[in-house]
DNA sequence: AAAATAGTCAGGTATTGACCTAAGTAACTG
DNA sequence: CAGTTACTTAGGTCAATACCTGACTATTTT
């Protein structure tokens, strides 16, 4: 795996901003399409679709379109990826000179 | 506890930058110096210090001047949040609806 | 087949973010 | 007390990002 650091980077990234916060939320209760997706939020479709591109682009979501449809869900092994790399350095920090 | 998700969009922001993983990554081997993190890196000074405020800002890192010389050391319990929001959503997903 | 629905593509603007240099200030050190 | 060290402050550039509107394609639905 080249560079793994990289692949951290963009799932921070794409975790750095509102929407897409709020979007991983919500699919951690289920899948959805994306005008689901985009109900509750005052902003442009395409303006959307971005925020969606960023966070497929980073792993954190998958999507799958069936007709018309486009269907995302969320990708749990991402998630504990960013999850380990957070606690590997806490752990290491909190074993060692500590605070 | 006012607007907890702003505070996790800060430090996911604060993460998204491969100079400021890098110096979470250093921190967790124990507390240092500006001028010992900044180091390794091929950046003017104002430019790493600028990095440093980000990470402190976040609440990931907290530091301390005594004399001339400002010491950084990492907060685990910041790790620990972003850590639970992920860990939160993921356990969702993985019970709920599934993948 | 016409109209509605669900997304997508192609631009354009405006703010934010990552860098820089130059010039400080404050605390040691000789 | 003069010089060095360890940052800090001020201001400026350039690219990336979050938005937008308008027009388009592909699938239902009627």
């Amino acid at each position: 795996m080249p560079n793994q650091e990289l692949a951290i980077e963009r799932i921070f990234q794409a975790l750095s901003d509102p929407t897409r916060l709020a979007v991983v939320t919500r699919l951690s209760d289920g899948s959805a399409s994306v005008s689901e997706l985009a109900e509750p939020f005052d902003m442009a479709l395409p303006s959307f679709t971005q925020h969606l591109g960023v966070l497929e682009k980073s792993g954190l979501v998958r999507s799958e379109k069936k007709g018309r449809v486009r269907t995302y869900r969320l990708r749990p092994d991402t998630m504990k990826a960013a999850e380990s790399w957070l606690e590997r350095r806490r752990a290491l920090w909190e074993m060692g000179a500590g605070p």
